[in-house]
DNA sequence: CTGTTAGCGCTTTCAT
DNA sequence: ATGAAAGCGCTAACAG
């Protein structure tokens, strides 16, 4: 039988109540008293039972997710992850609101984060807009010891415990490596869709495809990148027009609004063979893949990255270690055999 | 504040002991009273707090890993995974235990699985021989209330309550359109290089890889199966023998035994392009990606397999329902730029 | 058939 | 600074 808080005590011959405190880590406990009862915690390999201390406590974690008001599929599947979380609290014994601030705007994020460290929530997860002034509220609420994760987007070089998304870097060295063995010899020019080359994903998913074609595939050139604004019609009109260079062999799509995407492939490519990899598996990117408009889809996870953010926070909230290998957010590749 | 059983007792005017009876289906209630409490229930939307039921019964889930004795990398790995989990079994409630029995032998497995009958595990998760005699114990036990799973090898046609693995047609699909694209406009043969064609999961694999080579890349012609016996010599001496066919331009590896492949290419391809691609990511696929002997890697996760496994087990056991996206098994795609 | 009571392992008053 | 006792939500004897 593993031993309890009974077990300590009696072995440190004091009562539960100190025990209770030391293993939470609160005052009033003599220093010599302590150790008597680290010692017994040691000794009898002592193993605290969280389910049993959350019952006493009628603990709950109060978490908010901060979400950018953006209007296309990604997004909505992610809020739709986080509700499902929703949907599973009483049995995970959170308690999620969501937040909706406006995309791409610092001032609006920093506000809400301000607003937020009145109402103490045992968590945060945000997708994060990379700009000094996110960073320095970020570092304090993280320094007032609140856990906060970034969610998709990370914030470099701030002190946020962890960061649930994908590694964009090797998403846009990959695309490269798929472009460029997929074209095999042939030689041409390659058309760049981002969103917007404001936001730290786009720019690391477009710094890493550009290093590997650079390096390993120098018969493909890579055009001036179309900014799509993440937006379908946008990307419509921008693809349509680069599609009139005879010159394009491929295409990578490295933001949202593959819709517009699609509809320009489908217009003008029955003359044509280009290869298309795009991100995000959504229902307009998965039929193209399946008839063949697509080549391949670089995926994140949205509900992996959600139930992540959970985990992480409520580990941090009690001090408790996470299983790294299950935190990591892989990339997916998806061809249309592998589709889920 | 969530209902409790005193909630629910107070609301049906009865007492803790019969709501307890009726929340656990257990005999000795009227049918009326039993209506009453369902009414109380279902009125104040009642959601029972499993962990607090976990603990009053001091629940623990004694589970059953059962393993073939394979040398070879990917085993290993799992067999360390599992023991990874055995490490969280005091936060988890598991007890787990691992048993191994000798590989593709019906008969060993099906002596186990009888024995297993006797000490009564609330779950099993097992690596499946696909064989009839197995076939028939599984569903004898299933029958008998046994939660059982099947771990990276599946056991169609069989009672078991779930998969957790990949799908390994896809994975061969996945593998032929990954060859034929990387190969472009070359023509020539395929080598197929694989353990034993008695396993499932290898004889999916090869059957996936087959029908997209037929239909999509007629130009590749896949050479009649290589069997190495999941061992690294064999393998080596195979490769290195089908090497000297001048026509290869591709391999794939769909099981294990990648040592000898890998040596064999080192010998051999100064001279020659082939792609090549493999299965499961070791130590050793992980440097041949790295230095391109091999093109492209894909994987299945040991450790979510295992923590899915358990997961499902645990919630069979209880009758409690699991997230579906968070036990799906990926085929994991690596090529060199999205190693983790 | 139904109810009473004493825990499970931990936390939390409230005394001392 | 320390301890006694009650209780978190649920289950398990044991009575009736």
């Amino acid at each position: 039988m593993r031993p309890t808080v009974h077990d300590i005590a009696a072995a440190a011959g004091v009562s539960l109540a100190t025990v209770d405190r030391v293993l939470n880590q609160r005052p009033g406990v003599r220093h010599v008293t302590r150790e008597k009862v680290e010692t017994a915690i040691r000794e009898l390999g002592y193993i605290r039972d969280v389910a049993a201390a959350n019952l006493a406590k009628g603990r709950t974690y109060p978490l908010v997710f901060i979400l950018p008001a953006s209007d296309n599929s990604f997004m909505h599947g992610l809020n739709a992850e986080i509700r499902q979380a929703v949907l599973r609290s009483p049995a995970e014994r959170t308690d999620i609101r969501i937040v909706e601030v406006p995309a791409f705007d610092p001032a609006a994020l920093v506000s809400v984060l301000e607003g937020l460290s009145r109402e103490k929530p045992c968590g945060i997860a945000m997708v994060a807009t990379d700009a000094p002034e996110v960073r320095a509220v970020v570092d304090r609420l993280v320094r007032e010891r609140f856990p906060i994760v970034t969610l998709v987007s990370d914030l470099t070089g701030s002190l946020r415990h962890h960061y649930a998304g994908v590694d964009n870097i090797a998403a846009g060295r990959t695309a490269a490596r798929l472009l460029g063995r997929f074209l095999g010899p042939r030689k041409g020019e390659i058309a760049v869709l981002a969103g917007s080359m404001l936001v730290r994903d786009h720019r690391e998913r477009l710094e890493g495809f550009a290093a590997v074609m650079a390096e390993e595939f120098p018969d493909l050139a890579i055009l001036p990148v179309l900014e799509g604004r993440d937006d379908p019609e946008v990307a419509h009109r921008l693809v349509a027009d680069a599609l009139g260079n005879a010159g394009i062999v491929g295409i990578y799509s490295l933001g949202a609004g593959n819709r517009g995407l699609i509809r320009a492939l489908k217009e003008k490519a029955v003359d044509r063979t280009l290869t298309v990899v795009a991100h995000e598996l959504t229902a307009h990117t998965r039929a193209a893949l399946i008839d063949n408009t697509i080549d391949a889809i670089l995926n994140q996870d949205a509900g992996h990255e959600v139930r992540s953010a959970i985990r992480i926070l409520k580990a941090k909230a009690d001090g408790l270690a996470v299983i790294a290998a299950q935190e990591r957010i892989r990339l997916d590749i998806f061809l249309k055999d592998n589709l889920p």
